[in-house]
DNA sequence: AAAGGTCCCAACCGCTAGTTT
DNA sequence: AAAACTAGCGGTTGGGACCTT
């Protein structure tokens, strides 16, 4: 889609600063953001503009695809047993998001540092104050959150479709995008990614179970996976 | 019913460290 | 060696949705 036809979508609400839009993304924005690093791997985020047609400048386009387009994120609540986990390590690192974040695979700094400043830096954990209360927004999140999840799915469905349509180039990263989007089968990899990231079907509490009773040596893994697009081109659940 | 408060999340900003030229 | 560029980090803000009074 032509930049003039894009921009249209966007008035009314779309703010240009120097060139650059800012706020909220279109699915357009992502679509070409998503073709982009499909063809260059993440990285150069300063040339995205010039290359995929994108008015955003570099630092919101790595930002949109670290938190929200990277087809490894995990989705949905933090589980009670990651927010154990969120507990200790800030208790020992303090707010080092980031190193927190690579011990929680598929979730970002962002979404931890958001989570622990609505639920633990206000005096008190809210959740125990009022169980009830805090019951009924539990529920009311996730029921928001189950189809924020469908839609995000939607729309990877989506992009992936019109992606593959166009090319058929790459196709081990297609196949990766695609089984992490929509993991199939519990072969041997696609049940391991499923597991981590929760999208296997399986229950909540399983989930739980096998990822955190076994609790992967997490440093280990995070020691393994160097460099997140190298993964992502050799086809990842070999774990590099 | 509506006004004000709260929660939650996406996105931006400023800064810094690392890398390249 | 130093300037310019790039990527990443942590803090902060804006705004929609929901809740309470």
């Amino acid at each position: 889609m032509p930049w003039g036809v894009m921009a249209q979508d966007m008035v009314g609400w779309g703010i240009m600063e120097e060139g650059w839009r800012k706020g909220p993304w279109t699915s357009e924005e992502d679509r070409l953001l998503v073709e982009h690093v499909k063809l260059h791997g993440e990285g150069k985020w300063n040339n995205v503009s010039r290359l995929a047609g994108l008015k955003r400048n570099g630092k919101s386009c790595r930002l949109r695809w670290v938190n929200y387009l990277r087809p490894d994120l995990k989705r949905g609540q933090i589980t009670p047993h990651e927010e154990s986990i969120i507990l200790e390590l800030h208790a020992r690192w303090g707010n080092r998001w980031s190193t927190i974040a690579r011990s929680l695979p598929g979730r970002t700094d962002n979404e931890i540092k958001n989570y622990w400043r609505t639920h633990f830096k206000k005096k008190g954990n809210i959740s125990s104050q009022n169980p009830e209360k805090s019951r009924a927004r539990f529920l009311k999140k996730q029921q928001f959150q189950q189809q924020q999840q469908q839609r995000h799915q939607t729309d990877m469905k989506r992009m992936v479709s019109l992606l593959d349509e166009s090319d058929n180039k790459l196709p081990s990263f297609t196949q990766l995008r695609q089984e992490m989007v929509f993991p199939s089968a519990p072969d041997e990899q696609g049940l391991l990614y499923s597991l981590i990231n929760g999208y296997g079907g399986l229950p909540e509490a399983s989930n739980d179970v096998v990822i955190w009773d076994g609790l992967w040596n997490l440093d280990d893994l995070h020691g393994s996976i160097t460099n997140r697009a190298n993964c992502q081109q050799s086809l990842a659940f070999n774990f590099c």
